[in-house]
DNA sequence: TGCGAAATGTAGCAATGGCTACGGATCATG
DNA sequence: CATGATCCGTAGCCATTGCTACATTTCGCA
């Protein structure tokens, strides 16, 4: 009985940690985006996109900082750092292909691009590379 | 050009309250299905299951009894409430089609209930329609 | 140039989900 | 029926992500 009971915890991460890093990968993707739109991203851009306040933002980005991802200076724009930009590749090519994957199942692409931003996050290599072969028919 | 990161920003609902209905979700599936599986489901029960302490899972218990969903007296089973238990039925289904998804897409088991127990979460109504409509081919 | 608006930072609070340490309740078993 | 093992609750700590209120910096425009 506790063997299986055992074996059904085996999905769940430490919750906290797993929450961190898809707040990791949802702010590089954003600041990638926001710099492809607007030219330079700034806090207030972020915390519109996620709308939320500035005063989150600016925490997390301080955060995301010390883990080497982002990189700013007090009152400046918020820019990427090569291994930010490389996870934010990563993650911008995951969500386009979860995105498509949606669209080409028959979701509307309202209803795909809300769902593909919660998905995204825990699509693992093999999910990804069977949508990927659906893609291709 | 504000427009479209506006437009973006739909997606993402505040994150912390998101997550405690994903914790919600996950507490009422796993009580019913540790009550199928053991006859009744104890904290430690639960705190097995998720890999994390009887604290934690205490304190959790406790949020979900307040919100109508769980029902426990001190030292005693873990219980769903009517409105939990149509929570869980609805939870589980979902969670079912989800997994048989992920496998008719050509996921190894493994990986599929990996998957699934992070995604299930994100499956609103058009895209677990979907699903099943893939399902039937 | 300098002033006001906009952007950002800081202080401090709440809710959620982790933990360890400790103490009280329950239950089996001798 | 008593006692030790197991289960559970409480106290109190930390991290993350929300917030408001207030302080400071930047920047555009008169």
């Amino acid at each position: 009985m506790e063997e299986k009971v055992k074996a059904r915890s085996v999905p769940f991460s430490q919750t906290r940690t797993r929450h961190a890093s898809e707040t990791a990968e949802d702010y590089v993707e954003a600041v990638m985006e926001l710099v492809e739109e607007l030219g330079e991203c700034r806090v207030l851009d972020l915390a519109r996109y996620f709308n939320v306040s500035h005063v989150t933002v600016s925490r997390i980005v301080k955060r995301l900082q010390d883990e080497q991802l982002l990189y700013s200076q007090p009152y400046r724009p918020v820019e990427l750092t090569p291994e930010g930009a490389k996870l934010a590749k990563r993650v911008k090519e995951r969500h386009a292909i979860v995105l498509a994957f949606l669209i080409e199942l028959g979701v509307d692409k309202a209803n795909a691009e809300i769902d593909s931003e919660g998905i995204e996050h825990h699509v693992g290599t093999k999910t990804l590379a069977a949508m990927k072969r659906f893609l291709e028919q």
